[in-house]
DNA sequence: CGGTTTGTTTAGAATTATTCTAATTCCTTC
DNA sequence: GAAGGAATTAGAATAATTCTAAACAAACCG
């Protein structure tokens, strides 16, 4: 896995080179954002981070937050209008929304199958981004899969 | 294409099925989504209700909608945070949202694709619903292509 | 260095889509 | 035609997010 010092020069970078400041609450934000990939909220990671940063506002958790998905560091997930998530897994993937639990969980789409979803575009349609979403439950034998 | 009296009938149908009314307010909710397939949010499904009956209000639309999606007559679509758009297309199908214009365009799935799809989830999955959505742009071959 | 500019954070107000509330109206049925 | 349940309504409430304006911090420059 990889290390802290990893994960902030690789933040440190993509952000110095569009011109940005590699701020605290910026590394934070994300450090807390790679530790447990649980898709969470905005105000779950609010209350995670203000564990080790308890001056930090609201405001500036979106605000890193934004600037983070801008920088393509982080991606992020929406569930019909429910809040948005936050994702690292910066792979190509769909997600599975559990609807027991409100647990989401990565899919892995090889990129074939993403080439074949693109093929369905009439001419003329060229997407810059493409989603996909399974709702749905994921039974005991996924839940033993995943310990 | 569908006649007033076959839509009205197919709505009675439907509703009564499952000891619900098919009040004016919902026959004309459903119908002004049946005649601009444009996928519109709710404020302007109200404003185009308005103009057949000005007494509606918001709520009975948003009350409305939701007892057309709860009975299958209509679909909701979401785009990130943006309003909710109501679609009546029921047909297997995903969304292309023109980023340009704020457009929404259905695209075909053949179903054949959407069980590829499904077979992505790892066992002990279950999805009770797939979405698939595109977002970029539609030049002027696709637009061309419409009219 | 000291001053200026530029970028960032912050608290709280504002916004916006949607849902809730409580009262009224409308059907349906007996 | 009265009772009871369902639907509609206006407006208040909610909740996620964005905006605003002020304070702060860092880099920049002579």
């Amino acid at each position: 896995m990889a290390s802290t010092s990893e994960t902030h020069d690789a933040l440190t970078k993509r952000l110095t080179d569009t011109g940005l400041r590699a701020t605290p609450q910026r590394e934070v934000v994300f450090k807390v954002i790679l530790e447990k990939r649980d898709h969470p909220t905005a105000d779950e990671i609010f209350a995670r981070v203000k564990a080790q940063m308890p001056t930090i506002s609201l405001a500036t958790v979106y605000n890193c937050l934004e600037t983070l998905v801008q920088n393509g560091l982080v991606r992020q997930v929406n569930f019909d209008r429910a809040p948005t998530r936050y994702c690292p897994n910066l792979h190509e993937h769909a997600h599975f929304h559990d609807e027991k639990t409100g647990a989401v969980h990565d899919i892995d789409v090889p990129s074939e199958v993403m080439v074949k979803l693109r093929e369905l575009l009439p001419s003329g349609y060229d997407a810059s981004a493409i989603e996909l979403s399974f709702r749905g439950a994921a039974g005991a034998l996924a839940k033993a899969k995943r310990n």
